[in-house]
DNA sequence: CACAGTCTGTACGCAAACGTACCGAAGCCT
DNA sequence: AGGCTTCGGTACGTTTGCGTACAGACTGTG
């Protein structure tokens, strides 16, 4: 069994656990599903969103509880998982500046229908679910926007369908890096071999000896918790093919 | 490399291909989903659906082609494919009449996002796009159907990549026979160990252990590519949790 | 009826990853 | 500074599943 340190198992749908900046957003938001709004559609938006800062393991949707806002990462990180029944949890979605959480928002649904939290800690602009279904009602480029994003969405869960299946250990550590790399924008985050171990569904000792041979590729450095990508390129090429075609499927999803 | 078969890679988005029968659905249309329309959302609807056998291994809908048209199963089983680059071909989603191919229409898209084809030969309801999209349009319950169903279908792709990871070759093998047992309605249907150990993105062989491992058990009897269920409860018990998670959450879908 | 093709059962050695454990190093708290 | 906790490196035997192969059984076709 390889479930979430008790850490992160802490709900905390309370908004007061969210330190806020209160910060509003002003020619961008940092977002780039927003960002790719032309700007008749995103006018207004920096009213509807609010800056918060999330730390490390900090829930931000739980499986079949009420959402009550949708968070688009500016340069946090949140995974979405699938909790079995032994209290394993697997990571299935990866959701960074590129997408928002929680994708049902987008199919007339006001449910979660999966549990996410902040893995690398950083920025959202959250939007309540009333002004965002507001906006999905009464403007259509917005509205077009979210669902391609959505299918941007479910590509990547159907690719990672196929990577846990045919992908090995190393590969997948190196398309987790790569992805996170490109969305957090710093070659550094933070992330400890644990964590990963549990999002990728494999042992520690596992992403432990992937961990050891990027290192050794020189495409990483690895210090207590701490990543730092050396070489991006070394990094892409040891990941697996799903690396590109996720990225490719969001990049083409902004301007669809 | 575990390709699929040449007989399946044959395209055939020729439509002359598929047999007709041409019977315009009644009382209900034999898939649930539009089943689950109210009557006066559903009216008219049969006017709309030609009713198409699809014969195994047909594809339906090829990745990065137009869509023409969205197809919901009756009895046939279809299968949604990832393809690597290897050629390896994996199944990322499985259709029957719970569901409809391709979600990608109800996310704004005519573009299909993924390759189809028909797993289990039988009947779909086949919906040209344009027909689809004016319902999508001018029908509010419609559409929210839709996406609703849309919702289950990303819900079931996120729970195959946690089953992916953590689940063995035969709960896997008995999740997939007790789901396709559920669309086609029958305790028999044709498939080979081949093909679904593609799907699954197995070894044949491991299959074929699996398989014999559930005749042992009295689920299932196994013959020269024919699978009968013999007892449905024993093939459920020895399929992982997902199965069940999937079917909650495509009959919640249909009337929430 | 014979043959070719398909499908399944089974076997073998091998590689990847597993579960587990232990230790030392690094950071944190008092 | 000392002690506790967290984190990562490493090791061990074990299990699962892989790749491959081959033979027998069945089926459809000529």
């Amino acid at each position: 069994m390889r479930a979430m340190p008790s850490s992160a198992v802490v709900p905390s749908n309370d908004p007061s656990v969210f330190s806020r900046t209160g910060e509003p957003a002003l020619f961008s938001s940092g977002n780039r599903v927003l960002d790719a709004l032309a700007p008749p559609d995103f006018a207004g938006i920096e009213h509807d969103l609010e800056i918060v800062s999330l730390s490390a393991h900090q829930f931000t949707h739980s499986i079949g509880g009420t959402m009550h806002h949708v968070d688009f990462p500016i340069d946090a990180v949140l995974s979405v998982v699938a909790t079995l029944l032994n209290g394993d949890s697997v990571e299935v979605g990866t959701v960074g500046c590129e997408s928002f959480v929680e994708a049902d928002a987008a199919l007339d649904s006001t449910i979660a229908s999966r549990t996410s939290f902040c893995q690398v800690k950083g920025r959202v602009g959250r939007m309540t679910v009333e002004r965002f279904e507001h906006r999905m009602r009464s403007s259509a480029p917005f509205a077009r926007l979210m669902r391609h994003n959505v299918r941007a969405t479910l590509f990547s869960a159907q690719q990672f369908v196929a990577c846990n299946a045919k992908h090995s250990v190393l590969q997948r550590c190196a398309r987790w890096l790569s992805m996170t790399a490109d969305r957090v924008g710093s070659p550094q985050f933070t992330l400890t071999h644990d964590f990963l171990s549990i999002m990728l569904g494999v042992r520690r000792a596992g992403v432990s000896e992937a961990a050891d041979a990027l290192s050794r590729l020189g495409a990483i450095d690895y210090g207590r918790g701490v990543v730092t990508v050396l070489d991006k390129d070394v990094l892409e090429r040891a990941a697996c093919e799903c690396y590109r075609a996720c990225r490719q499927a969001f990049a083409t999803s902004l301007i669809a």
